[in-house]
RNA sequence: GCCCCCAUCGUCUAGUGGCCUAGGACACCGCCCUUUCAAGGCGGCGACACGGGUUCGAAUCCCGUUGGGGGCACCA
């Protein structure tokens, strides 16, 4: 059976790439009705905090990854196997794949000259049964890695030190937690980002001096920024529960995600996850980095936005709505907002005008329409305004005779009522926003900018 | 410094030796539609990093160069 696993260190923040990973890693499961495993490395207490859990459960379940489905297994915690991580340590020393060692730092920098060399071996065979436990790589000859993603790599044993594999305290390091976890919780497939590769043969000679066939292994490409580095939590927006915040559709991010280092072939792009994921292959994956392009993931959650049924866009938007609004003006207009936002959080200033007692004044706006016949053209429409029929087809007739008068077609008559009414110059159809407006309150303001334009 | 990875339009990609005068998508530009802005329709711009091979034939295979990136902790 197909064993994937999915493993953050609970760290505060669902980064994207990991999202990538785990959605990856997921659709592997579905295809083969494999397992999931979600396991939390909280190894290093000192960043780990409980509450942070919550939001990894919650973030694959944004994307789709449910623990309540029976692919899913978990979360199990590292830290719970700190007694099969030690006997790990006491088998590998015992066969002698491992040692005691009590250097420091500088001592061995001290005794190579380099910082870049390396550890020395200076105490591979003192025999001390104290101290940090380094594994004890080969002298000679190459790992080779078989990555589905890159191919075969070869690592060449004498660029690798013996390295570290638990603290003197004898609690484990990740290249050996992350193996012996991998081991107990019988992963056959570790899918996970190309900053990993480095340390795979690492891994490898660990799942091997333990006496374990290696798992198959694929790295996927990094994710970058416009510079073309890795995502950095510090200089780019890369947690997951920000694009929510903000409006992106879950199943438009889900898309997307998907499309960053493979893609579905063929010349659509634009799919629903359960016709991708079984469409997924590791083999596909391309192993050059990939740039997350928000304009795209934006384009696509306008296209998932706009393909939502009116109802469904409604419930959607509420979380970005104003206690205090109206629902039931809202839906009248929700259909003509629909096509004018892209993320969700847009709604807002696409219809708050309808809820303010007064419209959010935008100098630029103003500046920009009221001018020349601004306050005739207000005059004429308010006079008009007290007894046409309120329905778009007879308040835009009444706009554009007004407009004629002055020479004006209905383009550019319509500018100064629709920044009296919105605050803005553009936004939803004017015609449709005076009558959910109100006959009343339509009144009022272009009352109110005309007092204001003329002093 | 050492090890490793990568290289098709600005970006994500299709392409797995002939179907390629290289296809799609995002972005950008233009036109149409139009009460603003969107949406929609139509069209345009735009790439196989470079140099050698292999082959009847290479974006596709090999080598090198250049350029990008990742990793080298008693972090994960």
């Amino acid at each position: 059976m197909i064993r994937v696993r999915f493993a953050p260190s609970p760290t505060g923040m669902f980064h994207v790439g990991g999202a990538r990973s785990a959605l990856f890693n997921w659709a592997l499961a579905e295809q083969a009705g494999g397992r999931f495993v979600l396991r939390i490395e909280d190894t290093d207490a000192a960043r780990n905090r409980p509450e942070w859990i919550d939001g990894i459960v919650s973030a694959l379940a944004w994307i789709g990854i449910d623990a309540g489905s029976p692919l899913f297994e978990g979360p199990y915690f590292q830290s719970a196997y700190s007694e099969q991580h030690r006997r790990a340590v006491d088998t590998l020393v015992a066969a002698g794949r491992a040692y005691h060692c009590v250097c420091t730092r500088d001592e061995v920098e001290a005794r190579t000259g380099s910082e870049h060399r390396g550890y020395d071996g200076f105490c591979r065979d003192r025999g001390l049964t104290e101290g940090a436990v380094r594994f004890r790589t080969p002298d000679e000859g190459v790992t080779v890695v078989k990555d589905l993603v890159r191919g075969t790599v070869e690592f060449p044993h004498t660029a690798m030190e013996d390295f570290v594999v638990a603290r003197a305290d004898g609690s484990p390091l990740f290249m050996l937690a992350n193996v012996v976890d991998d081991v107990e919780m019988r992963i056959s497939h570790v899918v996970r980002g190309e900053e990993h590769l480095s340390n795979t043969p690492k891994q490898q000679l660990l799942w091997e001096a333990l006496g374990v066939t290696p798992p198959v292994w694929a790295h996927l490409p990094v994710i970058v920024n416009e510079k073309r580095q890795k995502l950095s939590k510090r200089r780019d927006k890369v947690a997951l529960e920000a694009y929510r915040e903000e409006g992106y559709l879950a199943e438009a991010m889900v898309n997307y995600l998907m499309l960053l280092g493979w893609g579905p072939g063929g010349d659509r792009e634009i799919m629903p996850w359960a016709e991708m994921a079984p469409l997924f292959s590791l083999e596909d994956v391309n192993p050059s980095p990939a740039f997350f392009d928000e304009k795209k993931l934006r384009a696509f959650n306008g296209e998932y936005i706009r393909a939502l049924p009116l109802p469904e866009f409604v419930a959607r938007c509420e979380p970005w709505l104003e206690p205090g609004w109206d629902r039931e003006v809202f839906a009248k207009v929700a259909g003509l907002a629909q096509t004018r936002v892209a993320v969700l959080s847009e709604i807002t200033a696409n219809v708050d005008f309808l809820f303010l007692k007064e419209p959010v004044f935008d100098q630029a706006a103003w500046d920009k329409a009221m001018k020349n016949s601004a306050a005739e053209i207000l005059g004429g429409y308010l006079a008009r305004l007290e007894k046409v029929e309120m329905d778009p087809e007879s308040l835009k007739t009444a706009l554009e005779e007004v407009g004629a008068e002055y020479g004006l077609k209905l383009g550019k008559a319509q500018a100064p009522v629709r920044v009296a009414i919105t605050g803005r110059t553009v936004g939803l159809p004017l015609f449709e926003s005076i009558e959910a407006l109100g006959r009343e309150r339509s009144a009022e303001r272009i009352r109110a900018a005309l007092a204001r334009l003329t002093g």
